[in-house]
DNA sequence: ACCTGAACACCGTTCAAGT
DNA sequence: ACCTGAACACCGTTCAAGT
């Protein structure tokens, strides 16, 4: 995990390594694994080293979020609006699937670099110029970050990549429970959560197109 | 804001009293001005008193969570689907600004009091008798709780809750851009997040109906 | 049964000092 | 210019001891 726990050497820090080590840290252990003596340790060199280089944690964490924004694809103006936003609400998912931790705290962070900015523009200018009002285009951006963070969120601690991992997870909440108190959410478990075709990586896409074609239908009258 | 700090008497402690305290410091301070030393404080006791009534902190947390949950409103079986959710998702959204730092990790925590499991069969059971496929009650809980989880994130460090305050962040925003780089952005800014009448607690709504809507079509053929 | 003091292994951060 | 040791004020938690 940390073979790179290079000797170090006089120069060999900046605030590049500092933030991709951090963000590999937080990944592996999230932000509770994360302590600047830990990171430190990574890099091979004392904690007090890395205030040289940033202020304090906080700040260091802003960098984190910045770098992890930077890996969200940002498709060009010139693509269709609803292809343009699905492609990034999609790649935003990914990203923050990566990056677990990210998600709690990037929203929150009211200083964005530049680069961040300039992604979110696009995003305006792509929905104004395929027709969008102003207020119209406010609410979709709004709805949809709302559900890529809020499903992300849903995601966090659940081990639910494959299909097995939700049969066992079922299975065990199965047990735990009275199930005659629950007639409901027994169903649902047995009939839906445990079917061998259910793919909880669908149910993101399945959220978002039908928030973007709800988005489609309050569309003034034409649209290119 | 402590005035309750009571003189401790023997007995007087109980998972109770600890709970409701440990909600108020986290409602004041957050998450993070949540200490064991610091509650205990609160409560006129030593820090150690507390692993009395609960092993760990972590546990603390899991009690603080289905406290919350308790706190949102869950409208009967009988009534109409859209009402019933429309109302839940609204008195959530209303729970999450009061304890913002619950946002984060309730959805995360796969140990559920009895009680939270019992309401969520009554939202599973509403949808079904409403005539929603299996498939698509699940669908439908999920986007929605998505977008309360969401949308309580992009309003947690936002001090967005009147006008005054959103005009405040838009204009510093505003100055420290360059605003030419931005064009769509600052557009929005002007002629949007600036405009008197923008009403951002009316936006979580919009959103809410948007993907009740969206559902509403969903469903095979009658409602009732 | 209920509470505590002392102690341990951890934090983030400062500051004066080393090279 | 870049890194560090010692120190401070905080953590969560254990454990043996008090009443």
């Amino acid at each position: 995990m940390s073979a790179a726990k290079t000797t170090t050497q006089r120069g060999s820090l900046d605030l590049e390594r500092i933030v991709t080590a951090a963000v590999a840290l937080a990944d592996t252990g999230g932000l509770e694994g994360l302590s600047m003596r830990k990171l430190a340790g990574e890099l091979g060199v004392e904690a007090m080293s890395l205030y040289y280089y940033v202020p304090n944690k906080e700040i260091l964490l802003d960098h984190m979020v910045d770098r992890v924004i930077t890996e969200i694809g940002h498709p060009s103006l010139d693509e269709p609006w609803k292809e343009a936003m699905r492609k990034r609400a999609v790649s935003a998912h990914e990203v923050f699937e990566r990056h677990a931790w990210a998600i709690g705290i990037t929203d929150a962070r009211t200083t964005r670099d530049l680069e961040s900015l300039r992604y979110y523009d696009m995003m305006i200018g792509c929905l104004l110029e395929a027709g969008f009002p102003m207020a119209l285009a406010a609410h979709a951006l709004s709805v949809i970050d709302a559900y890529v963070y809020g499903f992300g969120i849903q995601q966090l601690n659940l081990p639910l990549d494959d299909a097995d991992q939700v049969a066992d997870v079922s299975e065990a909440l199965l047990e735990q429970m009275p199930v005659d108190e629950f007639p409901y959410l027994t169903r649902m478990i047995l009939e839906h959560a445990l079917q061998p075709d259910y793919d909880y990586a669908a149910e993101f896409e399945y959220g978002l197109d039908l928030i973007l074609d709800a988005l489609e239908r309050q569309l003034p009258s034409t649209s290119s």
